[in-house]
DNA sequence: TTCGCTGCAAAGCTTTTGCAGTGGT
DNA sequence: ACCACTGCAAAAGCTTTGCAGCGAA
């Protein structure tokens, strides 16, 4: 965990970022997470230090998200769904459309076509996210008319 | 696109959902963009039939997404982008965190590879989204500590 | 006839922004 | 000493929702 908040710093200070107190708050705060919302972040920044504003977290949180460190992920269920995936094995997304079932899982196949796509272009990869959208054994099952429920997460396996 | 109109119609009813003459139109000016807002949709539809209410859009936007016609793109600028789906050849984006360029790209390997996935969990696939983020060539020659500017489309590929 | 759907319009949330002052390098 | 960054607080922007009435099946 120190390990990677380290790691981010260095990244900062390569793209020539300066690394403020409120920043290196946010970036603690945000690796320390599996997943949280941009607003659970601000809450808990401000529950160590009241003074910082709103705004810079959201600021920090889209510098980590250029600089490729978080994910942002948007179910539809409630607010978007940020992720630290710098320094982690990467997973994807299947959900179910129906009852809301997120279950995540490896792919290491993918991430292989992922660098021959970045190689043709000529980019240097950063992130991704990868969704599959679909109904799950047991909605498949029941009528097809309801509207989804509350949403689960399935985790299938968590890599730290 | 009168097709492809019929074909989502079809989709609901097997659904069960009602289709009454609200979700017509929207179905019917949503299938006829390549991507869209949902603000954009609104506006669209009421130009027709301003008697449809905003929140009979996005209602209508929900079921498609949930019916895998439609899919949720947020890119970070501006609004979220919906894109038809449904009936078209599948494409992924890779997009420059720094400039904002998007690139639309096929690749064939990794649709076989969520098929294995879907199966695996018993899930019927009915959309996806894929996306890789990372720094264009012209972006990793100069000084990377640039804010993103206005962001750019550049489609490889369109299927109608 | 039933009950899912709609219009309306306001509320709710998340995110962005302008500006004057602060602090990293 | 620069000028990027911050706090503040309001504004903006997107989406959801409650409710009374309507209409598809």
């Amino acid at each position: 965990m120190m390990k990677r908040f380290v790691q981010v710093e260095q990244l900062f200070r390569e793209r020539g970022v300066r690394l403020t107190s409120q920043r290196q708050l946010v970036i603690r705060r945000a690796v320390a997470y599996l997943h949280f919302t941009a607003e659970e972040l601000v809450h808990d920044v401000r529950a160590i230090d009241p003074s910082v504003a709103r705004g810079t977290v959201y600021r920090t949180l889209a510098l980590l998200h250029q600089a490729g460190v978080v994910e942002k992920h948007d179910f539809r269920y409630g607010p978007p769904n940020y992720e630290v995936t710098f320094g982690k094995a990467h997973h994807d997304h299947l959900m179910c459309v129906q009852c809301g079932e997120i279950i995540e899982f490896q792919e290491p196949r993918v991430e292989q076509l992922q660098q021959d796509v970045v190689r043709r272009y000529g980019y240097k990869l950063l992130s991704h996210t990868h969704k599959l959208y679909g109904l799950c054994p047991a909605c498949q099952r029941v009528g097809h008319r309801r509207m989804p429920k509350e949403p689960q997460l399935h985790v299938e396996e968590v890599v730290a």
